[in-house]
DNA sequence: AGAGGTGGTG
DNA sequence: CATGCACCACCTCT
């Protein structure tokens, strides 16, 4: 591809004047598709600086100086990104959609996200992270010095050097290319679609990160401070137990018996079940644990919960209260699994304990004067199934509005549906429900039985009859299972699709690499079509915002699941929009099989 | 620094 | 024979 620009001499303009800037948007304005890149002191809009906004075409980069120009004054710049008649190409846009609104005050529009589409375009395939160097790299032959960026970091007013401003173009002008040859693949692999939904998705995801959510401290730390008293009393307990199997107990420094064993140590704790205690236990998972009836198995598993309650969820997460704001903001990465679903990180708010034992969620709150509004989808995966296998009776259960894991139980067992059945037979319905997940996932007989403790035989019989019951549903997991080995690939109705790198007819491991696809395949349509609608329903849910309607906002979402923060007297209304924008969004390909998403008004997230 | 084990979420 | 999907954080060991 003929380059329009030179990677060696990068054309740009360093606009530090209100009227140069002028004149350069002028000239941007006439263009249908823009570069748009932002370099800052640091990551934190709180607390860190905007140096430039570069906006640039196929030839040039303008940068501008966000220290001398205020570009929030300027109506041809709100004009250029915000417009939807002009596309923005952006590498990881919602960090620079983040600064661009929350510092010179224009939401961006249109985007196109290079990053976004590598993403799409090699779901499976990649890492999921695609740095804009390596794509400038793979598409253009074109080296990016990644460590300039760092130059930037503490600079206050100094001026730019021509190394920096060079990288700073660069960053617009390698856009264009990599664009073009993007776009061919999209359309060449029917993902423009899914495409589209995450650039639009980019918008929704720098808002939340920027929102974040407030964390209650004082009640976390109080949390903590009980769960810290159950450990030390499970410490003493373990230790206790143990210390008669190692007589040669060292002191420590005063005088106490220091601890016989490191408690963290899998190493040493195979050494003590196995060695000492003549168990032969193969792990010391809870799965082993569970099974094994000597009491210190039981002492082990009551210490680990504490102690896993305190390590992930302890001071990490209040390091992590932003001093500006008091607020947690994690990233989210929307294109951070193989299906489509978000994935989160510093902190992950998408595994905070829920529920009595570990009341985490209750700590996060909403602003004063406002309330939580969470909806959730309800039995997603279930509906999803039922709609994309066409099964009748499935269906009929779900039209019918039966409790969906008692209905497969009484299916199964022969017994009668009743509306108690939950309370009547709990354990037939625990045996149901395992099933209708595990078999989502492509489980086996033999994992089965484990799971619900009963023979393999007795596994197989019911797998059997759980076919039986939904006819429909083991044909259509069987053709996504061979289906994705034929093509290498499985798609959701949506159209997101997702890669698998087979393996060679040699390889030692083939059977099982091709068994783990065929797993992978059968759960990749249901799961990645869950991730489409609660990414439609993202962006149909912040349109709502945008117009004006609701003063708040989306401070996060798992999975199935999306938590806003919204003023207390609109609360009412707005939950109820909320849960009809879900619906809608996954209406859009779920035709046969009623929706249903549930609110709830809060002053906590967990309900 | 990276791998493996463990366990939190949907 | 084994083999349940998708993640992230923390710990120990090498």
């Amino acid at each position: 591809m003929q380059l329009e620009f030179d990677p060696n001499n990068p054309k740009y303009e360093y606009i530090r004047s209100k009227s140069h800037a002028e004149e350069a948007l002028k000239k941007l304005s006439k263009s249908r598709v823009v570069g748009v890149d932002v370099e800052t002191t640091g990551f934190d809009q709180y607390t860190e600086t905007l140096l430039t906004v570069q906006i640039g075409n196929e030839e040039i980069s303008y940068i501008f100086d966000a220290r001398r120009v205020n570009l929030s004054e300027l109506p041809l710049y709100k004009e250029i990104l915000g417009t939807k008649k002009i596309i923005k190409l952006l590498h990881n846009a919602k960090f620079d959609y983040q600064w661009i609104k929350y510092v010179t005050g224009v939401e961006l529009e249109n985007i196109y996200d290079t990053m976004l589409a590598e993403a799409v375009l090699f779901t499976g395939l990649g890492s999921g992270f695609y740095s804009l160097a390596s794509l400038a790299k793979k598409y253009i032959n074109v080296d990016l010095d990644k460590d300039i960026r760092v130059s930037f970091e503490g600079m206050s007013h100094a001026k730019f050097n021509k190394a920096q401003l060079g990288y700073s173009a660069k960053d617009t002008l390698v856009l264009f290319p990599i664009f073009k040859k993007q776009l061919v693949d999209l359309k060449k692999k029917s993902v423009l679609n899914i495409a589209k939904l995450e650039f639009a998705v980019s918008g929704v995801v720098g808002e939340m990160e920027h929102r974040g959510i407030y964390m209650n401290a004082e009640k976390w730390k109080k949390l903590l401070g009980e769960i810290a008293v159950n450990r030390v009393q499970a410490v003493e307990d373990f230790y206790d137990a143990i210390r008669p199997l190692y007589p040669v107990s060292q002191m420590d420094l005063f005088g106490n018996p220091s601890p016989p064993i490191n408690l963290n140590s899998q190493l040493q704790l195979m050494d003590l079940f196995n060695n000492k205690l003549k168990l032969s236990l193969p792990s010391t998972g809870v799965a082993i644990l569970q099974e094994e009836r000597h009491p210190i198995a039981k002492l082990l598993m009551t210490y680990r919960q504490y102690e896993k309650l305190l390590s992930a969820f302890g001071e990490s997460f209040l390091k992590l209260v932003n001093k500006k704001t008091g607020r947690i903001h994690p990233s989210f990465n929307q294109m951070g699994t193989a299906t489509g679903r978000f994935s989160c990180n510093n902190p992950n708010l998408q595994q905070v304990p829920s529920g009595r034992k570990a009341p985490f969620r209750e700590c996060f709150n909403p602003k004063v004067g406002y309330k939580m509004v969470v909806s959730d989808y309800s039995s997603m995966e279930m509906r999803i199934l039922a709609d994309l296998s066409g099964d009748k009776k499935l269906i009929g259960a779900i039209e019918s509005g039966l409790d969906l894991h008692s209905y497969t139980a009484s299916l199964m067992f022969g017994m009668e549906y009743t509306d108690d059945f939950k309370e009547k037979h709990p354990l037939k319905r625990y045996a149901a429900k395992a099933i209708n997940f595990g078999l989502m996932y492509g489980m086996g007989a033999p994992s089965l039985a484990r799971k619900i403790d009963v023979t393999t035989e007795e596994g197989e019989e019911y797998m059997k009859r759980y076919f039986q019951s939904y006819p429909s549903v083991k044909d259509w997991l069987n053709n996504q299972a061979s289906d994705a080995v034929k093509r290498g690939w499985s798609t959701t109705p949506m159209g997101r699709k997702r890669w698998y790198k087979m393996p060679e007819r040699t390889d030692p491991d083939y059977r099982r690499i091709i068994s783990k696809i065929q797993r992978q395949a059968k759960n990749h349509p249901i799961q990645g079509a869950n991730a489409d609608a609660i990414k439609y329903a993202l962006v149909f849910v912040h349109e709502r915002f945008k117009s004006g309607e609701f003063d708040g906002g989306i401070t996060h979402t798992v999975h199935d699941e999306i938590v806003c923060e919204v003023r207390e007297d609109q609360a009412e209304n707005f939950a109820k929009v909320l849960s009809e924008e879900m619906v809608r969004a996954a209406n859009m390909f779920i035709k046969k099989v009623p929706m249903q998403s549930n609110p709830f008004i809060g002053d906590v997230w967990e309900h």
